[in-house]
DNA sequence: CTGGGCATCT
DNA sequence: AGATGCC
């Protein structure tokens, strides 16, 4: 529908989401359509891979219990082998095979249970937290998968490596005996294998996992090159040989992107093979799929794909469910769900963040569909409930809860008849961080996208002396309430190592002045409005108030906010070194590496590398009072308070003031009760899942 | 003998 | 709320 205008030019799009920095956009070209083609030929390509963990439950659990190594191991969810290690699949086990064939296959299978996902997903986030301490922009798909724009690291490293050797490929290229002749003519490509063989490897030697990479210009193509070669092994692909993987594809349902349903329709068309679909008239399709569907299915056909690398961050949602063969009395039911609760309580107590909706969903047996058609029911969780999750009263939750989820049951089934479920899911979704929305906290939670500066190293030697720095300073950031706020920290690790070379990610350019924050992970500078509502009310309110005008001593940001209310009466910042939850963010780096400082930096600050917004933070002094020509303070603070924040504080409040106005005009149609847009809201979410997201790979 | 998650779109 | 898709 909205696509009318573009349906002969599928690739704008592309020109927007796939821009590299060294092909800088001119203000004008980003509105106007129609200046498109002035800008040349084809834009710079982006650099795409795709991770792909081998048998990832099988390697956590061989982590787990090294012994499981030498045998063939089969993971056991249920009935199923979900997954089993390279062993076993030499003796004849599959992926999804019934237990009882699998044994008859393979007697000497070892099989461990996989039902709880605990361990699998808390090595899944590590990894992703990982690839995101390189560069910011990490999509996951399941657990086992992350997809990586590294465009940017690759531009940097292209301007700082100007010898000729680099260009070679690492790993295989796709149909392609000899890489080296050609890699000149992909150098970026060629840099991109090397970057993600570097990649691979740092999740080899921190976690110990071992697992896959494709690398093409979009994720489409990475993701069916990255299987290519297996296990442990990664493959890139050229442009030329597009056609080749696509067309060597065994029928549509290869296509990501065409699962079941759509293939299925895709044959009542009389469509089977790739070919097939890449030859069928766009407009046919359109009647079938609509304009929007039946351009992306043809695109995909074609190995098209101009869709961003999405920053995942923390899940909106938190789930829990069971499978079994029958249950069928309310007894049962509540037992279950008493169950599901109370693990998903734990869980969600950990994120940190308030569920406002509670979602019931349920399979009911049928001979026939049994495996689809689940139904589902929520509700919205009283806020007394949700503040008793966040603050650890896990049992009162569950109490309550329970008769909530009970009442879902109830509309869902009538117990009064017989019923046969096989399935119940618990489900927390709603996320938010908490606190009331207080006025600077809704500037705040306006557009808190995260500003990520991430400052990527490609291999790391050395040093002991940010070691001690980061050290020190960890504690600070024990919190992950706390982590927003040091994002301006200054880099510890750069300061003080020049040498540290490839900074990669981290876009120097002090950034095109456009208007169009969408179209990149345009990130704001740094705020992280979420810490601010983290805090408690009343030393928000301190932070806030007039009355409070302490100066604060302290330059450290990191210690700084934070502290503002308590340590300028009561503490030194030093004092915070030995406070409370040290643990959590420590223990990360430590349990991984302790003399790998890289992840303490990324992980402490998680500066933002692509923020954008260039200007450089200022990183010490304090500023004056903006002048009123600068930026307008908000009617509801004080100028004087103002001066008394830390100056990365400052500098933060002016940005989201400053941007506050930009949005506010760009929102203005929108409605006042609702002005977050899925748009706005997703990079909105961004901000605080990035910080959040700590906690998906806390020590185990 | 078909898991237990998650996301997006409508 | 459901459908669909991915692992």
């Amino acid at each position: 529908m909205d696509k009318s205008e573009d349906e002969m030019e599928e690739d704008e799009s592309e020109w927007k989401n796939s821009f590299v920095d060294s092909v800088p956009l001119s203000p004008a070209s980003v509105s106007g359509t129609s200046l498109k083609k002035a800008l040349g030929p084809a834009p710079a390509n982006r650099v795409i891979v795709h991770f792909d963990l081998d048998c990832f439950y099988a390697q956590v659990e061989m982590i787990r219990n090294p012994a499981l190594r030498e045998v063939p191991l089969g993971i056991q969810q249920k009935y199923i082998i979900v997954t089993c290690n390279y062993v076993a699949r030499e003796l004849g086990v599959t992926k999804l095979m019934s237990v009882t064939h699998a044994k008859e296959k393979c007697p000497q299978l070892v099989l461990v249970k996989g039902e709880d996902l605990t361990h699998y997903r808390e090595m899944s986030y590590k990894v992703t937290e990982l690839l995101m301490s390189y560069c910011p922009l990490v999509e996951r798909l399941g657990f086992d998968e992350n997809f990586m724009d590294i465009t940017k690291m690759v531009e940097t490293r292209l301007a700082e490596t100007a010898e000729s050797n680099s260009f070679s490929f690492k790993g295989h290229v796709y149909n392609r005996l000899s890489a080296d002749v050609e890699a000149i003519d992909h150098p970026r490509l060629a840099l991109g294998s090397h970057i993600a063989a570097e990649l691979r490897e740092a999740i080899h030697s921190k976690l110990g996992l071992t697992g896959c990479a494709g690398i093409a210009t979009n994720k489409l193509l990475a993701k069916l090159v990255s299987g290519t070669f297996k296990p442990n092994q990664q493959t890139s692909l050229l442009p030329e040989n597009v056609s080749d993987i696509m067309d060597g594809l065994n029928g549509l349902r290869k296509v990501p992107g065409v699962g079941h349903q759509t293939a299925k329709r895709l044959q009542a068309l009389g469509l089977v093979s790739v070919k097939d679909l890449q030859l069928f008239p766009l407009n046919d399709l359109v009647r079938e799929f609509g304009g929007p569907s039946a351009q992306r299915l043809k695109n995909l056909a074609l190995g098209v794909d101009d869709s961003p690398v999405t920053p995942t961050g923390a899940p909106q949602s938190l789930s829990d469910e069971d499978s079994f063969k029958k249950m069928s009395s309310t007894k049962d039911v509540l037992e279950k769900i008493q169950e599901l609760l109370s693990s998903l309580v734990e869980r969600m107590h950990k994120d940190g963040r308030q569920p406002h909706t509670l979602r019931l969903t349920i399979r009911r047996y049928s001979a026939t569909n049994k495996w689809f058609s689940r139904e589902s029911r929520q509700s919205p969780i009283p806020n007394h409930i949700g503040q008793k999750i966040i603050s650890g009263s896990s049992d009162d939750a569950v109490v309550q809860l329970v008769p909530l989820a009970m009442k879902l049951f109830h509309k869902l089934v009538d117990s009064n008849a017989a019923f046969h479920l096989t399935l119940i899911n618990v489900c927390f979704s709603n996320l938010q961080t908490r606190g009331a929305a207080t006025t600077i906290a809704s500037f705040f939670a306006q557009h808190s996208t995260s500003p990520r500066k991430t400052q990527i190293f490609s291999t790391q030697r050395q040093d002991d002396p940010s070691q001690k720095t980061v050290t020190t300073k960890s504690p600070c950031c024990s919190e992950a309430a706390l982590h927003g706020f040091k994002r301006e920290q200054r880099p510890v690790v750069a300061v003080e190592d020049p040498p540290l070379q490839t900074v990669f990610c981290n876009t120097m350019r002090s950034d095109f002045d456009e208007t169009d924050d969408t179209v990149t992970n345009r990130l704001p500078p740094n705020v992280d409005p979420e810490v601010f509502m983290l805090l408690p009310e009343d030393i928000q309110k301190e932070l806030l108030s007039p009355a409070y005008t302490n100066s604060v001593p302290c330059t450290s940001s990191t210690v700084t906010v934070v502290d503002v209310p308590h340590i300028t009466k009561n503490k030194p910042p030093q004092s915070f070194a030995d406070s409370q939850n040290i643990e959590d963010i420590k223990e990360v780096p430590d349990k991984l590496d302790s003399s790998d400082r890289l992840v303490v930096v990324n992980h402490q600050s998680p500066v933002g590398t692509s923020a954008f917004s260039g200007e450089n933070v200022m990183r010490e002094g304090r500023l004056s009072y903006p002048r009123s020509s600068d930026c307008e303070f908000p009617g509801n603070v004080d100028p004087k308070v103002f001066s008394e924040l830390p100056p990365d504080v400052q500098k933060e409040l002016m940005s989201e003031w400053k941007q506050q106005k930009a949005v506010l005009k760009a929102t203005s149609l929108r409605k006042p009760g609702r002005s977050l847009m899925p748009k706005d809201r997703k990079a909105a979410g961004k901000g605080s899942q990035a910080n959040n997201l700590l906690k998906y790979f806390k020590p185990s």
